[in-house]
RNA sequence: GCUCAAGUGGCGGAAUUGGUAGACGCGCUGGAUUCAAAAUCCAGUUUCUUCGGAAGUGUGGGUUCGAUUCCCACCUUGAGUACCA
């Protein structure tokens, strides 16, 4: 019997589907456990072997976990809403909703045959009506919903309408927008119903807002900052310009200060915490309001240092601030409009990556020292951000950086308020040890003094406070795309009002382009034909009917417009492993109340690191807020987290060979260089030496090595006889390469490159008449190793190495190329070494007989072996470290097989340890006792510790800290007896070389140390 | 610039409270088997060596009987973030 892996696990893929084996029941007797991975999206490209190294390490420990006595949740689904699929649609007109289709097919073949124990009862898609039916409904929650200060948390927005009604505003504590204006009861009551929807749109969790964007008229959509390059966008290179306009936002930053204080309650990697502590950037002050001079308008501030207040000098607003044109004198006008002119054609990016330059200009304005009444300048700088703090800062130069070398720069005052601190050449910014001086009643203070005292002195004339500041800003929620969430939203005189529940979802219209309309709208607005109504039998008075312009209610029959901006890609993915914990999938509900009873939260967590600031810190706002609404009962999502690292590839590079002459343009060098251009590839050896010229890599003569020169000689003379008769204008002519990736399947273990293979590749028809210039006899690539990419040629598919070597050879392979987290290139040859284990393994249970297992007693050796592997397993999978255990098993098969072991009271428990990682073939071998039930709930293993006890240990025996020869050793000797043979032996004497020993070490049952 | 992570053979990596550096695998070398190849098995494989040994975990210091592990400074690489007041 050989081990036949692709009919195995064929075979109990197929049982473990037939049977459900992997559904997960939401009520048993065993404690749960919820063991998620992120889910993908699901691209045209399909899997590559990178990709599944996350799944594979969440599938070992699902399924350790169900050995281990546990009810484990293991879901997976598709986060199938985003760009790929709709520029694919723009390109072909092929509909997003078919594209996704097609790819989560083909996703899920790839999935299914690495043999992954999923629940895929519980599936989720998010472009699914029947799953963003519930995106949108949390919409309408957050719309609905006002955050409490006083309660620090979320509330019904009617409780505060109820409070505006009784009391106005001028009492509640609610984080609301900077620009909402105080009312009491009765002016309240007096607002008309626009100005009273436009007050609540201020405290709403989602609302409207003005927000500076990235617009590309020409692609019609917003782009990110990292989409710009240049000034241009990324893709086609079209200009972009900073434009306002009115997008959905969500008060994340209501949530700030508990966004960082529950990172303290959940087990997630430092590093990670760290990112979103700094995401998040609290900075604790105070705010100081100045009094602008001959005007009304106070200018207030943000610092972290109020200490520092006497050193002011003067004022830098950002060049956008509202006050500047209000402020600025008749003498100053001119240059502060140039200079606010200049600074807005530049992006942010750009601003933020000159950094060197001082700029600015002064307003001709001062503000007032709310202390000394002095007059302080008044500057517009670059350097200052609108979006940050209150975009104006009070300038200390003597103790900030920036505020310093603005004012060497422009000649501005730089006042010392530091005792026997210098600061002619530099600004002194620490806080520490160092007392305040000229500073009026803060002279002699410490920085933690002086802070309090200064806020304290600023409230008393009522110029200040006590502030925390937050980096975190609001997160656009609008997209300009058509593939995504529809907004559950219609518009009655410009005021956004909620579709009521009950025509959920608002189901994407079909559109005929999904390009921006030619007034410039979203996609949504190609749309004619809203089709959600239709899911309500019966339209009562004030329900929504659907016209090809909007909405209209049978009530007045007024029509009012639709929202046509969609949701962006985070809005399905911030709450999706709620919907997972539903078993029957029921629809009145994102989950049942006894699920997100029974399952709580993800218990372990399992992605990429490039979610760190987006994905979770979104779905930890989304938790919160349905908690504090009393939707969920958690206040986390996800309690353990891991970032698996990426798995990368090695990129094969070839050398196209490029000449040309420095001097002589004439038709005959040209019309050779013509000749040769795209026609010859050296081999990787040859481009050793060349300097980087012109964007090339050139071959310069002056810096060669004698090895070099070789290949000098080499490219000449490969040219002269391959083109003969231009041997004069080859030896005038100057070489270079270009390098470029070639597709790594043509390329063999050894570096070769295969030139048939080459020559007939449909992506290489171009290069037909190449000439190649050999070493060795043969073509060798250049290697590299790169992000895996489908655009660097470097992809290494799953289905080939699962065809070829099997399923639970390439599990045991991911793991064990490395630590989980870690950064890894792939290299297929390797895999080798796990695929013969998995052979080896085998024989153990198998000769060419047949099954020979045996009821034989276990040695005390079978004994030993099988424990040790037992602890070590169960160590490594709770500190996730995989890639330790397959060693492991290795060395376990190893010695099993030298002892020539055929018990089954061993190689039976061995199964259970090694079936989470090849789940396979251990299926195969445990049915192969007569089992006739999965391996995959039977009992973990119990390790036995009787089992490794020695009675004597080879003693390591150290010369200053130095190993340099072992002594056996019975383990109950006493020190003193071990002193006495240690001193005894030759090769100590001989290390001594006759010194006498200053002192000898011994820990028992450790180590003997020597020091001469 | 700041924050975080990491530097160990030809390669991926191991060494879990400071106690035998290089487990395990790839690759490579030699051998067995074979007409041959694949597959399989055996032996070797950090470097230097006068074959006794000696040095060695990015660099330089320190603590210790003993440091890949702890401390200080520096170098390199990767990731994130950035004029944050």
């Amino acid at each position: 019997m050989t081990y036949n892996f692709n009919e195995i696990e064929a075979k109990w893929q197929k049982y473990w589907s037939d049977n459900q084996t992997f559904k997960a029941s939401n009520t048993s007797d065993k404690p749960k456990y919820y063991v998620l991975d992120m889910f993908p999206y699901p691209s045209g490209a399909g899997l590559h072997v990178g990709h599944p190294l996350g799944y594979i390490a969440s599938d070992i420990y699902a399924r350790y976990k169900r050995h281990k006595g546990f009810n484990v949740l293991h879901p997976q689904g598709y986060d199938s809403f985003g760009l790929p699929a709709e520029q694919y649609a723009i390109q072909t007109g092929q509909h997003p909703a078919l594209t996704t289709e097609t790819n989560i097919a083909t996703y899920r073949r790839q999935l299914d045959q690495i043999g992954f124990s999923f629940d895929w009862s519980r599936e989720v898609r998010t472009s699914d009506p029947k799953y963003y039916r519930w995106t949108q409904w949390i919409f309408i929650q957050l719309f609905e919903s006002y955050y409490c200060k006083d309660s620090d948390m979320a509330r019904s927005i009617s409780e505060l309408v109820s409070v505006f009604e009784t009391e106005g505003n001028t009492t509640i504590n609610a984080v609301c927008d900077d620009d909402t204006p105080s009312f009491t009861a009765e002016e309240w009551k007096a607002f008309s119903d626009v100005e009273k929807q436009e007050i609540l749109l201020k405290y709403r969790l989602t609302y409207l807002a003005e927000t500076e964007v990235n617009w590309c008229p020409a692609l019609g959509t917003v782009l990110a900052n990292d989409e710009i390059v240049n000034g241009v966008s990324e893709r086609g290179g079209h200009p972009v310009v900073r434009k306002k306009m009115t997008q959905w936002s969500m008060r994340i930053s209501a949530y700030a200060e508990r966004l960082l204080q529950g990172l303290d309650t959940i087990d997630w990697t430092d590093s990670l915490k760290e990112s979103q502590r700094n995401w998040i950037g609290k900075s604790v002050g105070a705010s100081v309001t100045f009094k602008v001079k001959g005007h009304d308008e106070v200018i207030d501030v943000f610092t972290t240092r109020p200490d520092t207040i006497f050193g002011v000098s003067f004022m830098t607003l950002a060049p956008e601030h509202d006050l500047v044109s209000q402020i600025v004198t008749d003498e100053q006008k001119e240059a502060v409009e140039a200079y606010v002119e200049a600074t807005s054609k530049r992006s942010e990016r750009d601003r933020m990556a000159d950094v060197k330059t001082i700029s600015g200009v002064f307003t001709g304005a001062y503000a007032e020292h709310p202390f000394t009444k002095e007059p302080v300048q008044i500057w517009i700088g670059d350097y200052v951000l609108a979006s940050y703090g209150t975009g104006a800062v009070m300038a200390v130069p003597c103790g900030d950086q920036r505020d310093y070398d603005f004012a060497k720069h422009f000649g501005i005052d730089i006042p010392n308020i530091f005792e026997g601190v210098d600061v002619s050449e530099e600004a002194f910014a620490s806080k520490d040890n160092v007392k305040i001086a000229n500073s009026d009643f803060l002279n002699g203070m410490n920085y933690k003094k002086a802070t309090k005292r200064a806020i304290y002195e600023l409230e008393q004339i009522g110029q200040g406070q006590g502030k925390t500041n937050y980096r975190l800003r609001d997160a656009v929620f609008s997209r300009q795309r058509y593939w995504g969430e529809p907004f559950p939203v219609y518009y009655v005189n410009g005021m956004p009002q909620m579709i009521n529940e009950k025509h959920l979802p608002i189901t994407l219209p079909e559109v005929e382009k999904y390009l921006p309309t030619e007034t410039g709208e979203p996609p949504l607005g190609n749309a004619t034909d809203w089709a959600w109504c239709t899911n309500t039998n019966s339209v009562v008075s004030n329900d929504l009917l659907v016209s090809s312009s909007g909405v209209e209610t049978s009530q007045d029959n007024g029509v009012y417009p639709l929202e046509l901006n969609t949701m962006p890609g985070w809005a399905g993915s911030s709450w999706y492993f709620f919907r997972y914990m539903e078993d029957a999938m029921r629809n009145e509900t994102f989950a049942s109340e006894e699920a997100l009873k029974y399952w709580e939260n993800v218990d372990l967590y399992i992605g990429g690191s490039e979610h760190a600031t987006g994905h979770l810190l979104y779905s930890r706002f989304w938790v919160k807020f349905l908690k504090d609404r009393g939707f969920v009962g958690v206040d986390e999502p996800f309690k353990k987290l891991i970032n698996q690292g990426m798995i990368l590839g090695t990129s094969a590079f070839m050398y196209k060979l490029i000449c040309w002459h420095g001097a002589d343009n004439s038709d005959e060098v040209l019309n050779f260089i013509e000749q040769t251009k795209d026609s010859v590839f050296m081999s990787e050896s040859f481009t050793k030496g060349y300097n980087v010229e012109k964007n090339l890599e050139v071959l310069s003569k002056d810096k060669l090595n004698s090895e070099i020169d070789l290949h000098v000689l080499t490219i000449p003379s490969f040219l002269k006889s391959n083109f003969p008769g231009n041997d004069s204008i080859i030896d005038n002519l100057k070489f270079g390469f270009q390098k470029f990736q070639v597709d790594v399947n043509l390329v063999n273990s050894s570096d070769e490159l295969d030139i048939n293979g080459f020559l007939n590749h449909q992506l290489y028809q171009e290069y037909k008449n190449a000439k190649f210039i050999f070493e060795e006899g043969v073509y060798k690539v250049g290697r590299e190793v790169e992000k895996m990419s489908k655009s660097k040629y470097n992809v290494v598919n799953p289905d080939a190495i699962c065809e070829q070597y099997g399923a639970d050879s390439l599990r045991l392979y991911e793991m064990f190329l490395g630590p989980l987290e870690q950064y890894k290139p792939w290299n297929t040859a390797g895999i080798t070494g796990v695929h013969g284990f998995l052979k080896k393994l085998w024989k153990l249970y198998y000769n060419d007989q047949g099954f020979k297992v045996t009821d034989a007693e276990p040695t005390k050796d079978n004994l030993k072996t099988l424990h040790k592997t037992i602890k070590k397993v169960e160590e490594d999978i709770e500190n996730f470290s995989f890639n330790t255990s397959v060693s492991t098993f290795m060395i376990a098969v190893n010695e099993l097989t030298a002892q020539k072991c055929t018990s089954k009271e061993i190689l039976e428990p061995l199964l259970v340890l090694i079936s989470p990682y090849a789940p396979h073939i251990a299926e195969e071998l445990w049915s192969a006792f007569g089992h006739d039930t999965s391996i995959s709930t039977v009992d973990f293993p119990v390790f036995e510790a009787s089992h490794l006890v020695e009675s004597s240990k080879e003693y390591p025996v150290s010369f200053n800290g130095k190993m340099r020869f072992k002594l056996e050793l019975p383990l109950d000797m006493a020190k003193d007896e071990i002193e006495k043979i240690v001193m005894a032996h030759e090769k100590t004497q001989a290390q001594l070389q006759g010194r006498e020993p200053k002192k000898v070490i011994i820990v028992p049952g450790k180590i003997i140390n020597i020091v001469g």
